[in-house]
DNA sequence: ATGAAAGCGCTAACAT
DNA sequence: ATGTTAGCGCTTTCAT
């Protein structure tokens, strides 16, 4: 403990914050600044000598390198940035979760936003996430404002990793790497579905949450593929508020028509199961007068009796396929990969 | 568009990283840096013209701040770091988002990471995410490891708040501002409910997930208050795997004892959930045969047949309340705040 | 194997 | 109201 001989003079204009310094540590370890630096990189480089000198200045001092200063001057950083509508809900948070499993065992850290399903949200948390000059930067769906779009293009353009997530261009419109599936293809998945079981009379039911991209392109394969077929088919909205409470109004809502329909699908399992419940609280028979078809096979969805027919989207694989995607991808020349996911139809007794 | 007299020489050794700097939006704009910092940060201190200028340079060059920089320089982050056991869980999920919503608000980025309820990886985590300087440090639990102690210490120490969610110390003992509530005394408030509706014969089941600190202090608490009471109390563990699953099984496992408890309390919603199917499978009546009770309130619980009874842990508020904790805590000296939130009883018809 | 000098992009402290 | 200077803590070059 050698006693600090620089605290004579009146204190001037010091700037720091008190936190241990590389050069805390190199001092205590008898070497400068950089070596020490490059001990923390890669520790072979140094004397064995030194590396047990820093070593013991290292736990002797309870370092904690400064990343900002790090990222700074090497122009490399760990964080990655992502982008989704709602962290609470469980297909988000199930995706975030494998990315930030996969990021951890890479060393990456990771920046979340929510969106609140606005596009102008969006845009402006790209703005202050780039700020951070994120090494990627994962959003989801590929509809963005132009000035989102700009900035997602530049960032691109310096080396950050856009990966649109949970939607698919048909063509790499944006030119950004891509891990999700096509929503009007899984739409008509679930109508042809229904066809397919004999319905010719059906319905799709959005949810009230305004700017879910994916559940209103859903609903559009949805009704195009009905109509191709030649039947019957409805578009509503549930009401707002609590979804499976929402849920259970729908067959209500649905008995109203001159023709019920005789099946239908929901944009999301929560709205979905509600009406499972809502049917046989009206002394409906699922899926007898009523087949039920939800999207994103939620927990919930098998245990009810009958259980809910649903798309199971690979929540947590999209999460770790983008952090793959973003930890493969060095090369800002090479074309962005586009992985396309599996969307099954898991078919259970209400349909 | 002043043509660039820097271009002849052989390219030296530079080091940016092609990104628009301040510099470069203050040559645009006539102004020297500092001029278009001030603006930036305080637009009514430059001139009107200057403003004016300078607005049309930032528009014009695209220029997004570097944050790190600005970091360094200031010694100001707008950090916020959070560790979860999962992201994924609806519980810690809705924090999030309640913690996400209002830092957005105030212009702070969260930076996130789960632990998988393992006490090692929280330290590690810590360790990497306080070396972003953050300005608050948002951890789950009261429980830490040694390290981990002797780092949030020194981050709180340093002046990053250090906010422990969703469990209290009696006495607050980290030194740590905390949000949350006693599991120990939702435990026995479990119990204390089971045994008003005469139960004598109760049961606490665990779920398999090891780590989870506060539903083993809710277990504790509620076998010590039924033992109190005189009553018989078991306590087992599900079985391993998807928990709605593995709460079918438990109201098989309950029926194999002597004298089968007549109640039982399970550590989550998800299990309790489960308990009910599996014991309407069986053919018990619940409550009658079997009365059950859950943990958590998850939106599931409402819509059984009966409802689940169950604790409501304010899981949004508690982000929220920890938000308005960081944002408010610029003092280091002052005395952490201890917030106590409400876990109220839900009444279904499952007790 | 180690060090010296310079600089990443920004802002705090002094000017003026 | 604007500019100059120095420096945040680290890593890059370029020596030795």
């Amino acid at each position: 403990m050698p006693i600090d001989p620089d605290n004579d003079a009146a204190p001037r204009q010091r700037r720091g914050h008190g936190r241990v310094t590389l050069r805390d540590v190199a001092a205590a370890a008898g070497v400068t600044a950089i070596t020490v630096s490059r001990y923390l990189r890669q520790p072979g480089v140094v004397a064995p000598a030194t590396a047990d000198a820093i070593q013991a200045a290292l736990s002797a001092t309870g370092y904690v390198p400064n990343k900002q200063a790090g990222v700074l001057a090497s122009g490399r950083g760990s964080i990655v940035a992502a982008l989704v509508p709602n962290l609470a809900h469980s297909i988000f948070a199930e995706t975030l979760q494998g990315l930030s499993r996969k990021l951890e065992a890479a060393g990456l850290e990771l920046l979340v936003a929510a969106t609140g399903y606005s596009l102008e949200r969006e845009e402006a948390q790209i703005r202050a996430l780039l700020g951070w000059a994120p090494r990627a930067l994962v959003v989801t769906g590929r509809h963005h404002t132009p000035g989102a779009l700009k900035l997602l293009r530049e960032a691109h353009d310096g080396g950050c990793t856009v990966v649109e997530m949970w939607d698919l261009h048909a063509r790499r419109q944006n030119g950004f790497a891509q891990v999700g599936f096509s929503h009007r293809a899984a739409g008509r998945r679930m109508a042809e579905h229904l066809l397919a079981r004999g319905h010719r009379r059906l319905a799709y039911v959005d949810s009230a949450v305004e700017g879910d991209d994916r559940a209103r392109e859903r609903g559009d394969g949805f009704v195009a593929a009905a109509q191709a077929a030649g039947a019957e088919v409805r578009r509503l909205t549930a009401p707002a508020g609590e979804p499976i409470t929402a849920g259970r109004a729908v067959p209500g809502l649905l008995r109203t028509a001159e023709r019920p329909p005789t099946a239908c699908a929901l944009a999301n399992d929560h709205l979905a199961c509600g009406a499972l419940l809502g049917a046989q609280a009206l002394g409906l028979r699922v899926p007898d007068d009523l087949a039920l078809l939800g999207f994103g096979d939620f927990e919930l969805a098998a245990h009810l009796a009958p259980g809910l027919t649903t798309l199971a989207p690979p929540r947590r694989e999209i999460g770790e396929r983008a952090a793959t995607l973003l930890l493969a991808e060095p090369d800002p020349a090479a074309v962005p990969e586009r992985v396309v996911v599996d969307c099954p139809l898991v078919l259970r007794g209400s349909s």
